[in-house]
DNA sequence: ATTATCTATAGATCTATAGATAATGC
DNA sequence: ATTATCTATAGATCTATAGATAATGC
C-alpha cells in the first residue's frame, strides 16, 4: 500500500492492458472493477483514483486495444518479417486470431458495442479507423491515392465482417470457410490487384 | 390477468419481438427482463412461464431478428419492388439502416455479442448465415455455383464490416464514406460482375 | 503533508422463484 | 382444475464513495 507516482503510472497502465484484453474477451459489459483489479493484484476502492468513471475506463481501453497493424508495419522495419497487404489479410483472417480476441483487432471483437458507447470512445475510434485505412492505403499499388484508398476500405470492411462472423457461427466448417473464401477473394480479386485488371 | 392460449402465443410473440429490437439496439446486456416486460404491458413474475432463461430469450430473440433478405426477396416475389444484390448492397448500406439497427440485420448489430453467447443460440445463428449465403449466391450472375458462392461471402462480410464500422466512428463524413464507398466498390467491381474481367 | 491503495458499504441494479389472483376450459 | 399473469422478494451482482492505512516526497 502507499506506492510511488512511478508506481502508480505503472499500475494505470497495468489495468489499462488487463481491460483492454477483457473487453475484447468478454465485452464492454462483461465483467466488473472489483474483478478487473482483483486480477491486477489490487482491490476495487483504488480504481476511481486512476478513472473518473467506468466509461473512462472504457474509452482509454479500447483506444489502446487499436494499433495493431502500426505496431506490425513499425515491427517489420525494424527487422521483423516483411508485410504486405496480403501477408496482413492471412494473419487476420487466420484461426489464431479468430481463437484469441483479447490480444485481436478491437473492431471485431467490440463494433457493435463501441457503436453504443459515449462521444469520447467513439470519437478516439474514429481517428484509429481513419489512420488504418491510411495504413492500408499506402500499402497498396494502385492508379492513384482515390482508388487505393476505396480498395483499402473494401478490404478492412470485408476483414471486420469475416472475423466477427467466423466467430459468431458454431458450424467449425462453416467458420473456416468464411475465413478462406474471404481470404483468397481479397488476395487475388481485382479489389486488391488492379493490374490483372488492365 | 389469467387470459386464454391463443392470448399467451401472442404475449409470447410480442415480448420476442420486442426483445429482438431491444437486443439490436442496446446490445444483449442493453436491459433488464423487468423493464422488457413493462415493455409489453406485463410485469417480471410472468417471464420464466414463457422462457426457462433469459439466455432461451436471447436465443430465440435473435433468431428471429435474422431474414430480412429472405422476406424482402419473398415480399418482391408477391409484388414488391424487385430485387436484385445491387439493390440489396444499396439498401444495407444505406443511411437509414445504419440508424435503425432495431429494425436491422442483426449480425452488424450482434455479431460479437453472438460470439460470446451459448451454443443454441450460435447454432441458429450458423443456419441463418447458411441461409444468406445460398441467397445471395442464387441472386449472383456466375460461371460455377462455387465462384458465386465465393462472392456472395465476401459481399456479405464487406456488407457486415462496413455497416459495423459506419456505426461505430463518430464522425459523420468518415461514417458516410464508409458507407459510400463499399457501395460503389461491391457493386462495381469485378467481384460482384466478373464479366467485366474476362 | 500528500497520496496510492485498502476495507467496508450504500444504493441501484438484475435474474430467478414463491405464492396469490383471476381468468380459461374441461 | 388448470393456467396466465401478478405482487413481492431473496440473493447476487455492480458502480461509486467514505474513511482508514501505509507509503512517498518535500
Amino acid at each position: 500500500m502507499g506506492h510511488s507516482r512511478a508506481e502508480k503510472a505503472k499500475t494505470h497502465k497495468r489495468i489499462v492492458s488487463i481491460a483492454s484484453k477483457k473487453f475484447r474477451e468478454k465485452g464492454l459489459a462483461g465483467f466488473g472493477i472489483a474483478e478487473l483489479m482483483k486480477e491486477a493484484g489490487l482491490t476495487v476502492g483504488g480504481f476511481y483514483k486512476h478513472f473518473d468513471s467506468r466509461d473512462d475506463l472504457v474509452a482509454e481501453a479500447v483506444n489502446s486495444a487499436f494499433g495493431g497493424w502500426q505496431r506490425r508495419t513499425d515491427a517489420s522495419k525494424s527487422g521483423g518479417s516483411p508485410v504486405s497487404v496480403a501477408r496482413l489479410i492471412d494473419e487476420y483472417l487466420s484461426e489464431t486470431h479468430r481463437d484469441n480476441p483479447g490480444s485481436g483487432c478491437a473492431f471485431s471483437a467490440l463494433a457493435p458495442e463501441i457503436a453504443r458507447s459515449d462521444k469520447r470512445t467513439r470519437s478516439l475510434t474514429s481517428e484509429q479507423v481513419r489512420r488504418d485505412f491510411q495504413l492500408i492505403a499506402t500499402l497498396l499499388p494502385a492508379r492513384d491515392r482515390r482508388t487505393a484508398r476505396s480498395r483499402a476500405i473494401l478490404i478492412i470492411s470485408a476483414l471486420v465482417g469475416a472475423l466477427s462472423m467466423a466467430r459468431a457461427v458454431s458450424d467449425e466448417a462453416l467458420s473456416r470457410e468464411i475465413l478462406g473464401t474471404v481470404r483468397e477473394v481479397l488476395k487475388h480479386s481485382a479489389v486488391s490487384h488492379p493490374e490483372a485488371k488492365a
